[in-house]
DNA sequence: CCAGAAATATACCGATCGGTATTTTTTGTC
DNA sequence: GACAAAAAATACCGATCGGTATATTTCTGG
């Protein structure tokens, strides 16, 4: 790997969780050079601005989610299991690494519409990813009889996002992981609601 | 009333979509000049920072938020049916007058949490408001007799509020509103189940 | 070990940031 | 309509913003 490469990525794995915790608009490079150790000019010469910083910070975060639901859900055979295995990562963020400051997909989501554009098709192409993840899982249990050929894919998998990522909001708010965890009884449900 | 607080109030609302749709450290001293028309030394003379009027704006644009819903759960009589009344509202916003940016529950608490403590208070405030609201209603249901015994309220309450802002979120995000009405479905059959 | 390239650091740029002191204008009262 | 008080506008402040041009250091291949 070229010394430049390494640099990025150092970089991006520095800065990251402060772009997740500050937001976009809320990190400056100052908060970069002092979390990274390096100059104004090291950090300019391996990115072309603070865009693509915060791009690739973005992507960072949310490949270490993905990657934590991807494991839990690789453990798994059935399409239930598969689905229930959002409710044990969510119910205990702790133990797997969950990016500090909270859920980057909701993050940037609340950011970054309407004003970064570029942000929020970021944002897009990882929320579009995990439903189509969630609806891909749903439809092949369908179509294999494992669930009821009455239910809606799309609306489903739209619910359960919704609770995941409402309860992370709320609990990331209060403090209170109980918040979260109050909701994990309702993601269960609806994926037992499908057989 | 006194001009100094016709001003105020004028400078509030004129401002208080900007803080909702660009966020806190998004918005500028000169947006909001550029908004009222005013100068930046009668801004400062009617408010002691942007802090002040951020805090003012969040309040304001709740406040319409929160007389969306109220409105709506007065026609109603039933517990069932104002619970049912959040179905409708965030199943049509644009006849409500919701506020431009989305949520201002869900802006705040995300951009607030860490960085900016007294915006975090604000928004708990409101959270808090809104979750007492729902269980209020959940347990006096309960105590009829309208509701199972088995209700837990708050469980509840929470699980509908994540709903909510989790489908708000996703919608705002991919701005199909058919996204936060998929998840409307879920909302209602969780009120109905508490029958 | 030396030269050229690659990478990092230094020094600086204009613009904008939030905020304030002062002056001008407007308002309400007698 | 004079006059004091209140409100708004002007002019300015140092600090920080994102970004760049240039100098220095570090790495790499012969």
């Amino acid at each position: 790997m070229k010394k430049s490469e390494r640099t990025r990525q150092f970089i991006v794995e520095k800065t990251a969780p402060i772009f997740n915790v500050k937001g976009y608009a809320g990190t400056s490079i100052a908060d970069m050079t002092e979390a990274t150790g390096l100059t104004k000019g090291s950090i300019y010469g391996n990115f072309a601005n603070k865009d693509e910083v915060a791009l690739a910070a973005f992507e960072h975060n949310w490949q270490r989610v993905k990657t934590m639901v991807r494991v839990e859900m690789d453990k798994r055979t059935t399409s239930k299991d598969k689905l229930l295995a959002l409710v044990d990562v969510y119910q205990d963020l702790q133990s797997h690494d969950f990016p500090q400051g909270g859920c980057p997909l909701l993050n940037t989501a609340v950011e970054a519409d309407g004003t970064h554009p570029d942000l929020r098709e970021k944002a897009m192409d990882a929320f579009n990813g995990w439903l189509k993840n969630i609806v891909t899982v749903i439809e092949t249990a369908v179509a294999a009889g494992e669930f009821r050929a009455s239910v809606d894919a799309e609306q489903t998998a739209l619910t359960l996002i919704a609770l995941i990522e409402g309860g992370l909001m709320i609990s990331q708010l209060t403090g209170n992981v109980g918040h979260r965890i109050a909701v994990m009884p309702a993601v269960e449900k609806t994926i037992l609601d499908l057989t």
